[in-house]
Parts: structure tokens; sequence; C-alpha cells
DNA sequence: TTCTTGTCACCTAGGTGTTAATAT
DNA sequence: ATATTAACACCTAGGTGACAAGAA
């Protein structure tokens, strides 16, 4: 079995209407996406992976004067699909069970010659992350649980980790919770008394602070 | 098969005498270990390591007054020997020879009871690291490589790479090729032209710069 | 108009030797 | 005396959204 980590702010997130911004060189995704395993054999091994798959075949536009997204057409020609596999791969199940796993390595670019090994997406698209355990057969295992099995392929769908691809935010309040949540980002964050820390979520009226353009009046907010 | 990289750079701190730094939280060598692996199975699966033997059953000391290590009696006692498996271990032999190995993740501590996974010594002791290859059987694996092959661990010894653990660097000719060669350490470079980078000798002619310990005149010196 | 690209200030995260204080 | 520790300024390395300029 796999649940989805840092769930309550995935589910933040999808109620907004997730976005992930692409780039040329490859974006990393926020909220990151981790899972917590259970179940494996604890001597044999897998290995972990993610695709992304378009959730429909549009492309969409979004329109700021009702702040909703619109379809806004058919979609791009897609890419040949990318697979993403966990660095940490091949490993024993005991291993991947002893702590969250992590797909922070894992970027999202829309350069479609990427040569970095990136996941290529089609900017102003949805997709949905997919996540793996392929059981590898030969080493270790045992006889219990490798009778009955004969599947060695899992699949997990979070639909709460659905996202559009982006190359620039469209919806000023994913900006703003991307903001409030993700630490890289805290040079973007209000001076608020900053207790909560990046579990919260912000108030829901819009507050931004005016940044130094020029290098002058160095309002350093971050008092610690 | 394995060949040292950065050996010219390792000879020139053997030359002096080298010296490593042990913390109580666990610091990294420098020069990094790293070595390029020819010879292996394509398909086989091994696992590489490290560890560290006193070079013999001395304690020393530093006569700055003749800039020499004088032996300052017997060996203080040894904590259980500590192996440092590469974190990409196991692998196959092809991905470990696609490109240099590098152990960049190993730290030395002089904490006895360290309970982080580093590599445990005595400071004012001298060691030798070694380097490791441990052939895992039973996976893909050449018929023809297999047969003859009944060594299934391979130690290479690398004498230039051997070294004093110190808590303070005592030779100031260290201090500066640290200082040198070491990219982390280039706030404590002194404003040379600094053209020739990490891989050039310093001029043999101590020179060193001094530091704003307080925060006034910031006298940035790397004007790149 | 709408979308994309490149640069930038501002962060996180962590590796340096220095220095002063503290053990031993 | 000699050796160790902890705090610190100064780096490397790289992840943020903002912004201005460019492209479609």
């Amino acid at each position: 079995g796999a649940i989805l980590e840092m769930k309550h702010l995935w589910d933040e997130f999808h109620s907004l209407g997730t976005e992930m911004i692409v780039t040329k060189a490859g974006r990393r995704m926020f909220p990151t996406f981790q899972v917590k395993l259970c179940g494996l054999d604890l001597h044999s091994e897998y290995m972990l992976m993610m695709d992304f798959v378009p959730v429909d075949d549009k492309r969409y536009r979004y329109a700021f004067h009702s702040s909703s997204w619109v379809v806004a057409g058919k979609a791009d020609p897609v890419s040949p699909p990318r697979i993403h596999v966990h660095p940490d791969s091949p490993a024993t199940g005991a291993q991947w069970m002893k702590q969250t796993v992590s797909f922070d390595k894992l970027k999202l670019t829309n350069n479609q010659l990427d040569d970095n090994g990136h996941i290529i997406l089609n900017s102003m698209h949805r997709y949905q992350p997919r996540f793996h355990i392929v059981y590898l057969p030969g080493k270790g295992g045992s006889s219990a649980s490798e009778e009955g099995c004969s599947e060695n392929f899992k699949t997990f769908v979070f639909p709460e980790t659905a996202f559009t691809a982006v190359t620039a935010y469209q919806n000023h309040r994913i900006t703003q919770l991307k903001i409030a949540s993700n630490p890289f980002a805290k040079g973007f964050r209000d001076c608020d008394p900053d207790e909560t820390g990046p579990e919260s979520v912000p108030p829901s009226g819009q507050v931004q602070r005016q940044r130094t353009t020029s290098r002058s009046t160095p309002t350093s907010c971050n008092n610690k």
C-alpha cells in the first residue's frame, strides 16, 4: 500500500486548482510528491517510479475576469511519454518502507528536446501523476508472498495531485499558497508574525509585500 | 581496476603531510576520495565501500619549531572500526564505470559515540584509506567471468591518500593548500588574480588576507 | 493578446577555515 | 602547553516567484 504524504497541503492546492511551473531547464514540483509505503516484502527488491498522464484531450486558458479555467481547444501533440525512476531504485522493501519516499529530484519541463531526463509536459494542459511499484523477482523474496502473487506491478493514483502545467502562475491564489508553503519562496512572504510555518493556510485576503527591486532600503522582514 | 582521480592534488598534499579535520558532527575529506573503475562485469552487481586502517600504533604531535610531526606516544584505544558503503550501492558494473565514483558523502568524526554512521577516527593518529569492491553473486553476471573468478572482494590502497586526523590544522602549508584548492574555502583566498582556479598550485610564499571580523569594510575580493 | 523566456533578488541547505573560549 | 569545541563570516550550490522583454 501507499499513502500520500502532506495530503492536507495537496488538498488545499487541489481545491484552488493546482498549477505546476514548467521551464526549459526543468522545475521541481511543489508540493513534492511523497509517499509512505507499507506491505512490501522486506527482502525483495523494488523499483519505484512516476509518470504523468493527460487528464483529458484539451488545452486550457485562464480567464482572469472570472478567475477560472476554460477550454481553449484540443490538446497539442504529445511528446513520447517519459518515466521518472526514483534514484534510489532498486532497493529492498525494508529500505523503501523505513522512511517516506520523496520524489524531490523529479523535474518538469516544457522543452520537447530535453536531454536531461526530465518529464516533458505541455503547458496549459492538465496532468495526473501516477506512482508505480515494480517488483523485481529473483533476489531474496519470501516464498510465502511470492506464490500467490503474480502481479509484479502496482499503480497508485492520487486524484488530489492532478495539476495544470503552466509557464507562469495564472491563479493568484495558487501563487500565494506556494509562497506561503514553499520554504524556498520565503523571500516573497509578508511580514506577518511568521509563527505558523509552512503548514499553515494563508489568510483568505490576498496580501503582497512590495519587494525592493533596486538594492536600496534592505527592508529585511524575516527577523528570526 | 581502479585509478585515483585528482592524483596530482593528492600528491601535493601528501608531499606536505596530509591532514584531515575531524569534528563531532562529522567533516568531509578534502580532497574527496574519487576513483574511476574499469574491468567490472557490465551486468553484475557490486557494492563499493571504504574503511580506514591505522598506519601505525603511534600517537603524534606537531612540533611547530621544526615544522614536523613527532611521535607522542603509543596509539589511543581504537573504536570498533566502521565501514562506509557508497550510497549508490548496490549497482551494476556498467553504472559504476560510466562515471567517476565519488565518496563525497563520507564524513570523519572524533566522536566515539557517533550514531550518524560516520567514520570514527582518533585525532593526532595516522590513517590509510582503503577502497573495496564487493562482487554480489546471483544476479546477472556473465558466465565467462564468473567461472575462473572465485574472488569476490578486491581491495585498493593508494598510499598518497594517507593522512593525519586533526581537530585543527597543524601545518600551515596544509591550511594554505586546502584554501587554495577547496571551492568551499574560497572566502579565505587572497585577492590574487583568481584566474587559475582550484587545480593550480599556490605560490610557494605564504600569503594571507586579513578578514573582516566586524561587519565593517566589506572588502569583497572575489570580483568575478 | 496570450504565452514564454531569461535574469534577478531572496531564500534554503550546507561545506570552509578562523577565532575565542574551554577542556585536558 | 596542547588539544578540542562552538559560533561565525564567507563561500558553493541550487530552489523560489517577480519582472521585463520577447515570441506567437
